[in-house]
DNA sequence: GTTATCTTTTAACCGCCATTAGAAGATTGC
DNA sequence: GCAATCTTCTAATGGCGGTTAAAAGATAAC
């Protein structure tokens, strides 16, 4: 009985692959290729075999890495939200103190978009297919999809406080609508259809247009 | 060999459920059960076991209507599109000619948005599944959707040549986007959370500031 | 009330796929 | 280069679920 490796990736989703095992890479590897996997054919249709194929390995292999196809998923599917909310979080907090909520919005989409469209099939597969999830797969992932949503809803408590906000407008109906210009991107979106610059600048324009009070200009913040 | 049923319910689905043989509505409830089904457990988790418990019969059942899961699939989602695509139409035909395109594109948010959540679990099928289901299942169903993605081209198509759409905006990546706000309230939206109509006024609001000149202004039309 | 047809059920069958067992290949320390 | 461990493979196993077969229940016509 080989002591399963205990999930040693946690932290270190920096900077990909160099100066890691064999075996870490190959792990590295089997939880992206699932990510892929599971973002085309969904949670039922997620195959051991589609996994092992897109990281060059027999199904089997997957089992010395995890216990079971569920606690597999379970990962992706958590790696994708914290990932997701890190890198979010991550540009929010570059920004110098004092930044407008609406330019700090702005910051959000942007980063939520990269994110979702470029950075990682992590998000991605979150995304198409939490509303599928079992439940009980989804216990570690939920926690952070609230700390997530949690970033969200106080920039706009922010945009509220300081009349950035246009008044009438509920925020906690805009905020999920608003999301949804970000998440549905990963639908229709391809990088043949037109650049991730072009996406993340409409949607941010939209947006500010979208929630902004009638006196807010429509200037945004550098290029990010 | 008994004759399997041509589809009779093609074009009969404005008022559900009456004057139809017991047989029909059989099929009708299986068909619902299908759609509810299979937005809930995905393309590949739609059981016919579950089909079949949540229209009260026995799967096999199933096979006197079609003649096999994919067929029963495939018209579930092509019945979806074109329901929402009829919806949609038939809401903005009802506009008085000469309404201004942003106020058309009130009509058709509403209508998109009531369909998607309550009318039917079929569009909401169709929404949740599109991205993972194989390319033979969408063959009708693509068809509907291009056609319906019409509807909305030439709503934007409108509003730019009218000068309603804020300038430096590309309709091409705007319609997307905003049809993202739409349907992404399959994912987050229940009645507990809000009332339809509030949802509709709040996406129709954000909107029209997101996408409007600068002096349109921001009223609506009446509350239809 | 009997017969022909329509509808649904119960009882297999069969293939697919997660999982396990156990053997073979790497890898590393010596 | 040899042994211990780590990693991956090949070859089963077992259950689940789509599908088929054939019988049993409705239904309607006469």
């Amino acid at each position: 009985m080989p002591a399963l490796k205990g999930p040693p990736g946690s932290g270190s989703h920096g900077s990909p692959g160099q100066g890691q095992s064999k075996s870490e890479r190959t792990r590295e590897r089997l939880l992206h290729a699932a990510a892929v996997t599971l973002s085309r054919l969904g949670y039922a249709g997620m195959r051991l075999v589609d996994v092992g194929e897109e990281a060059g390995v027999q199904a089997p292999a997957i089992y010395y890495y995890w216990p079971s196809r569920e606690q597999l998923i379970e990962e992706v599917v958590t790696v994708g939200t914290v990932r997701l909310r890190e890198y979010v979080a991550a540009a929010l907090a570059a920004a110098p103190p004092g930044t407008p909520a609406l330019d700090r919005l702005d910051i959000a989409i942007d980063a939520h978009l990269r994110q979702l469209m470029s950075e990682s099939a992590f998000a991605h597969a979150v995304i198409r297919n939490i509303s599928q999830l079992p439940a009980a797969i989804r216990s570690h992932q939920i926690v952070e999809e609230r700390r997530y949503a949690e970033i969200w809803r106080s920039l706009f408590t922010e945009a509220v406080d300081s009349g950035e906000l246009r008044s009438g407008l509920d925020p906690d109906l805009a905020q999920p609508l608003i999301i949804g210009i970000l998440n549905w991107a990963a639908e229709w979106w391809s990088p043949k259809r037109s650049s991730i610059d072009a996406v993340v600048a409409t949607a941010q324009s939209i947006v500010r247009h979208g929630v902004a009070a009638e006196a807010a200009g429509a200037s945004g913040i550098s290029g990010a």
